[in-house]
DNA sequence: ATAATCGTCAACCAAATGGTTAAATATGGA
DNA sequence: TCCATATTTAACCATTTGGTTGACGATTAT
């Protein structure tokens, strides 16, 4: 079963569709428009932007005939909690301080004497 | 050519690996003590690392036989930055900005008499 | 010296990924 | 109505991914 955050990264994970989630950062876009600046057919972006669409990472409302596509940045937040909760406990831990503390302070040093 | 922040995301796109940096966030492991609680081989778990290391999330030693495996939390703080830089961006985007205008002041809207 | 442990490597496999082209489906405009 | 535009779908292809098993090299323990 893939998780939301498994489609996220995954998403993440390919330079074309990060930058169609920058381009869109502007603006809302058309797929035809999105597809323009790159080296690579219609239909492929057409795939990008469907996977982008099932991370939630973006929306698309067909409007007439034209597609527009929206940056939806809750979908990105997930992740990017993730990362920094990951920093959270990162910052606590544990073992780290106490290698610290072993380093600054030998154990079999002897400080009843001092 | 594959840029770190691929490797990152690439990565981070897969729950087994995720959970494997969350059980390096308590202290260093072993790889056979990292594949222990894992259904699946000990070669599969070996290439999980490889991708890990690449990516340079964790960093391998070995001492004696066995093979230490440590988080390297700096990597991950790339990718996190890319994301937290993304919503600074989209925090100053203009033309969001401005549709949440029009819909507050319909544009044709006149208050030259008021 | 022999055996057990730690980990990787090679060969293989099925499924997923990222791309292509060509045809099909809407929708809008003349 | 007929043509052009916007986008997706289908079929295909090469490569990558995530897993397996079995053999192997290196290290430690008996």
């Amino acid at each position: 079963m893939e998780t939301q955050i498994d489609l996220i990264f995954a998403a993440l994970a390919d330079p074309t569709r990060r930058d169609i989630l920058v381009m869109l950062l502007e603006d809302d876009m058309a797929v035809t428009d999105v597809a323009d600046p790159f080296d690579m057919s219609l239909a492929a972006i057409s795939k990008h932007l469907g996977i982008l669409t099932r991370a939630g990472l973006i929306s698309q409302e067909k409007r007439g005939r034209v597609k527009w596509c929206k940056l939806e940045p809750d979908a990105m937040r997930d992740a990017s909690i993730w990362m920094q909760s990951f920093g959270q406990f990162e910052a606590v831990n544990l073992d780290a301080f106490e290698e610290f503390l072993s380093k600054e302070l030998p154990p079999d040093q002897d400080f009843s004497q001092t």
